[in-house]
DNA sequence: ACGTGCTTTGCAACCGGTTACAAAAAATTC
DNA sequence: GAATTTTTTGTAACCGGTTGCAAAGCACGT
């Protein structure tokens, strides 16, 4: 073990009597060196902590292996509520990004990528050739909680490659990654139904959203499924806020007294629900039981424990990844959903 | 406006009917070129869109304007408890990262650093010179919740540039960020006081912890200032988890029937002390206050919503990248407290 | 006019890899 | 054994910036 500095595949080269060629290739798998050398050099790589330099190969091979993830600021108790034009968008809250983020680390690195975390701006699209023309990264993850539709448009129109989370427009040149929010629907209901609830309301996020509508359509078609009609004054639509189940809540309860179930499209919708049925003299989950959506950290805690229905994070970052790194390869565009799995706590 | 692409300092040199050096030097403020140059060569650059190439600068400079923030693989309902050796690490859970992430990247932003996030695993030391010496990265960031001495020596022998947070041994050889859990500890029994409870106990994490000892110290000195006395029997120290702190108030009730409120040192610790005291009885905060640490998202939805100690993140983030650059640039090591809030919400 | 010093510019050699192409060595064919 | 093919290696020109050093341009004093 000799313990000078080898930092340069020339001091490999050097040590182990081949040229610079021979040792990129060695290193690299290359078929054009022979098994016997190849392990030779690598041997002697290994021996001396040789690790080669990323930089110099991302010069050369024109490729970084490394994405970006694009986020907002996040200021989890500032003034952003006040802000103009504000939008509220607790539905996919803090902990989720972190599970997506770790899965997305995790399949990037075992292709052989980083990751790289950037902040951009709503109003701005900058960032999109600081990033990419500077060679700084190979292509982009961004999800769609937190994105305009002007960000991916100006992905789309200068040709940048990446994936988005939460979109299932198949219509678009980009790869997407989405939840599957018909079998969710479908689920959440179910399970109300298997416990004997048949006056089940659906309170779900804005109507125009396709997420939504793809939810309400699992909720109707397990109704349908049980033989239960789907009554339309039981199905309403709002707001993915607190404030606007809370609303909702209170206007179903008005005009039916006989309700036994609550679907609502967050685990925010569905703990304002279960505090407005509370103020009602209803019992949760005794005279009705609630569903929540997207079992963020809160769920598990609040009272009583939420059932609601889980998108798991880290398979929805792996799979973000592989999206991408298959587009990067191939430049083949893929359209993936992943399943929806109910979380029975007591709530329902 | 020309179409041409202009894509590496070359094209602009020709555009602008000069050299290649006087371009680089024009784009880096040099005091090289004459005024005049660099601004006709800076508005040609802007013009035709110009990026620089970040990889080749990164290659010719030795210093690639990257540092890396150290995670562990994330798995929140995984079989994590169940594994051999499972240590919970509830006291700065999920949404605390993404706070300190946040603040992070937005600092190094600011001084044109960017941030790769990677996962280390706790029993290899090995992604250090994978990151360091690849030149991939110009430092580290680690948390010290999430990451072994282990790490921290390796790091510090191998002389990598780096920072802490939640350490302030300012006895080592790298820079630390950390919260004033003497002040936390200070400001939330002297809250307690001030609404006019005397019989407070103190529910800490491991005694073993300076962190512990640190919020301890201030509690008992706030004790002090209010000529109340420090009885060592109120005084208990455990796990920073659930079970830990159920079990603690447990004893203390059985123990102390006139407790009339709790500082706990986090607030999934103080969530089941709530939950205890109700068991037995207790109104919160009528009979007895609490007061939790941390301000995770939960406590604000917790039942009642949680007064606590808050420890702002973003900040923690920024702190740490200036740290971080200015050991990269001046060798410097410092160690940096930031100020812990109180957050009156009901529970005290 | 000429030398001196200062500012501005260009040349060319790096940084540390990859890879097209040519050359050398080995294996195959006749 | 020579000719041909195939495998293995080396040479050198990239990738796109930075920077030491020399040279050019210019103002100044004498």
């Amino acid at each position: 073990m000799t313990t000078e500095r080898v930092k340069t595949i020339a001091d490999v080269a050097r040590i182990a009597g081949v040229s610079k060629a021979t040792v990129s290739r060695a290193l690299n798998d290359s078929t054009l060196v022979s098994a016997e050398t190849r392990e030779r050099v690598r041997a002697i790589a290994q021996q001396h902590g040789f690790e080669m330099n990323a930089t110099a190969r991302s010069l050369s091979r024109r490729e970084t292996n490394v994405i970006a993830l694009a986020t907002y600021p996040y200021e989890p108790f500032g003034p952003t509520e006040a802000a103009p034009g504000f939008v509220p968008t607790d539905k996919l809250p803090d902990t989720f990004v972190l599970e997506v983020m770790s899965g997305l680390a995790a399949g990037l690195h075992a292709r052989g990528y980083d990751l790289l975390v950037i902040q951009i701006d709503s109003k701005e699209t900058g960032w999109i050739s600081r990033y990419l023309d500077s060679g700084r990264v190979d292509g982009f993850v961004l999800m769609a909680a937190s994105c305009t539709i002007k960000h991916l448009e100006a992905l789309e129109t200068r040709g940048a490659p990446f994936v988005v989370w939460g979109l299932d427009s198949t219509s678009h040149a980009y790869s997407t990654v989405s939840g599957d929010s018909y079998a969710g629907g479908r689920i959440a209901t179910q399970h109300l139904l298997d416990t004997g609830r048949r006056r089940i309301t659906f309170i779900g996020g804005p109507e125009t959203e396709q997420e939504a509508q793809d939810r309400y359509r699992g909720y109707a078609s397990a109704l349908r499924g049980a033989h239960v009609g789907v009554d339309a004054s039981l199905v309403t639509y709002g707001w993915y806020s607190s404030e606007s189940a809370t609303l909702r809540m209170r206007e179903l309860l008005a005009a039916h007294g006989d309700i036994d179930a609550v679907f609502a499209c967050s685990d925010v919708m569905a703990i304002a629900a279960i505090e407005e049925l509370r103020a009602a003299g209803r019992r949760v989950p005794d005279d009705v039981a609630v569903v929540g959506y997207d079992d963020v950290a809160l769920a598990a805690h609040a009272n009583p424990p939420l059932t609601t229905v889980r998108q798991p994070g880290p398979l929805a970052g792996r799979l973000l990844a592989d999206s991408l790194i298959q587009q990067l390869r191939t430049g083949a565009v893929g359209h993936v959903s992943i399943p929806a799995e109910l979380v029975v706590r007591e709530s329902a």
